[in-house]
RNA sequence: GGCCCCGUAGCUCAGGGGAUAGAGCGACCGCCUCCUAAGCGGUAGGUCACAGGUUCGAAUCCUGUCGGGGCCGCCA
């Protein structure tokens, strides 16, 4: 890397870097290798002063200030209103849930935001067809026509319509019912994906709804704001290349030039009946976003809105004079599998799994850390029986056990009679923390405040989770170790040595506390 | 036709300009009178899809090809 400027051959460069770093005490040695590299060999003091850091600093080890000042807003799972969450959403939330937790940890200032999709045609349909359930709670036969949503989570609100309205909204036309059954069922709907992001432990800090946005007069707003730039014109697109669709015709409508900000053609905002496309509110709700004053946008979404991210990263671009960066995080498809074969899932013959099926039978815990184990642009197969199995086919288990290893230590000791609070583990004379063993579980809980920076700055949780299952796999290890020698175990004859064994124990302890806090992952005490 | 993602060990996947490419599962060989063996150690297993290019150096960056998945007109 310093060649080139240096002007100097990278082997020369590294012995002379070598010579001034061997006079700093806190390395041992500094070796060239190969065609330039540098291997620095730290003392053990410096080892060990990472576990007194992680003693002290407890669950804020490796809290960095990274993000300090930056204002992000994490939007993510933003489900349609119109059923509950199915596990295509829970990838989305425990995503969404797990980078903010990530950003918060690395010191950016993090909003999480839900966009209700309560505005569009989609809440119409959920209205006619809590309409039908409604008639049903009357006795009456309901007719659940194609492209209603025939899913029997209905019953029940077509049962609370009953009640709050009684029959006076029968043989009505659907002008006069309507409006108050899409209010009414949405809330409802609402209430119930609120209930099922509780299963998973989401809290969200802004639901945003697309019906006041719109309400406001944001859309015209915006458009309006585009406009002043020259980004709005009427015209016609050019018909898409390849085969053409049989029905093309054109026609002009409002266009967004979203070509000047990088998106490969130009997007309609209003039909050719002169009414709002689905772009629009999207609009108004990132131009909201901008002037709330964050400083990046983060957008999760399902990969199947590939198509839409040059769009929305054109208007956010140009809403903010290029001020404010869009992230899109796409999240791919889940493969659900059952006793090794795959699993169809099909709304229509309601089959479709649910948040709350998958939560219910795997827990919170195994749900969120399995999910965690891919990234986000890589599909993710999820394997009922393997979950459901609580073998160590599930990382999480390994993870959870370390740490309930760490407590049983712990728990040990101080029947022992040894005190062994992380206060007191902090005073200890970690001389006595010496075998290379023991230094490389050291090195492990050193690695954590640099993989956080690394993780968030790439937006990737799942770098996290495998730091997890490493980091507890070199506890596993050193513990092993205390088998065939006695003097790896942690609780040792003499107190002031078991300390610092315990010392070493607690601070892998702390870490994968702290990464699992960010996982949403509960550390486990003892296993069950 | 265009756009996006993926292609690394038998399987599932990490790594995403630098040294002998890593882990889990599966296979094979070992380890409990001892802090939880739900664990640990070891062995075997790879032309990093292919072909060019950039570079002192490419699994990693660029271009193209092939294979898998997804998306693409006033549907939200």
């Amino acid at each position: 890397m310093l060649a080139k400027p240096a002007g100097q051959p990278p082997r020369a460069i590294a012995e002379a870097l070598a010579a001034r770093l061997t006079a700093d005490p806190r390395i041992v040695s500094a070796e060239v290798a190969g065609p330039g590299f540098l291997n620095l060999r730290l003392s053990p003091e410096s080892w060990r002063a990472i576990v007194r850091a992680a003693l002290v600093e407890g669950r804020d080890y490796g809290r960095s200030t990274m993000g300090r000042g930056v204002r992000v807003n994490v939007e993510f799972v933003s489900a349609n209103p119109t059923g509950p969450m199915h596990v295509g959403h829970t990838r989305g939330a425990v995503f969404g849930d797990a980078l903010a937790a990530l950003l918060d940890f690395a010191g950016h200032e993090v909003t999480r935001e839900y966009y209700i999709n309560d505005a569009g045609a989609q809440v119409d349909v959920l209205a006619r067809s809590a309409y039908e359930r409604y008639r049903e709670a009357h006795g009456l036969s309901p007719e659940i026509a194609e492209g209603l949503y025939p899913g029997d989570y209905l019953i029940p609100v077509g049962e609370a319509l009953k009640a709050k309205f009684g029959d006076a909204l029968l043989e009505r036309p659907e002008a006069d019912w309507l409006a108050p059954v899409r209010e009414f069922a949405t809330a409802e709907m609402m209430q119930m994906i609120r209930e099922d992001l509780a299963l998973l432990g989401v809290k969200m800090d802004v639901f945003s709804s697309e019906k006041a946005i719109t309400a406001s007069g944001k859309i015209e707003e915006a458009i309006a704001a585009l406009r002043g730039m020259g980004l709005i014109y009427e015209g016609v697109l050019e018909p898409p290349k390849g085969k053409l669709p049989e029905d093309w015709e054109e026609r002009e409508q409002t266009l967004f030039r979203s070509t000047a900000h990088g998106d490969d053609v130009d997007r309609p905002v209003r039909k050719s009946d002169g009414s709002w496309t689905y772009f629009a509110p999207d609009i108004a709700y990132h131009w909201d976003k901008v002037s709330r004053g964050f400083d990046q946008l983060i957008d999760v979404l399902g990969a199947d809105h590939g198509g839409y991210v040059k769009r929305l990263k054109a208007v956010v671009s140009a809403l903010s004079g290029g001020r404010v960066p869009l992230e899109v995080k796409l999240i791919q498809l889940v493969k659900l599998f059952k006793n090794g074969e795959p699993f169809k899932m099909s709304k229509r013959a309601g089959t479709f799994v649910t948040l709350r099926d998958v939560v219910e039978q795997a827990g919170p815990d195994v749900t969120r850390f399995v999910m965690l184990t891919r990234k986000n642009d890589a599909a993710l197969d999820f394997d009922f029986d393997k979950v459901l199995e609580q073998s160590k086919d599930n990382p999480v288990f390994y993870v959870q056990y370390a740490h309930a290893r760490v407590c049983s230590v712990v728990r040990k000791a101080t029947e022992a009679g040894i005190v062994a609070t992380d206060a007191t583990l902090a005073r200890a004379d970690l001389g006595h923390l010496a075998h290379e063993a023991e230094l490389a579980l050291a090195k492990k809980i050193a690695e954590w405040p640099r993989l956080v920076e690394i993780a968030a700055r790439g937006q990737e949780p799942h770098r996290v989770a495998f730091y997890l299952y490493e980091l507890a796999s070199d506890l596993h290890a050193l513990w092993n170790r205390g088998n065939e020698d006695a003097a790896l175990r942690f609780i040792q004859e003499d107190a002031d040595v078991s300390r610092a064994k315990i010392a070493l124990a607690r601070a892998a302890g702390v870490v994968i506390s702290a990464g699992l806090g960010i996982l949403g992952v509960t550390p486990a005490e003892e296993m069950r």
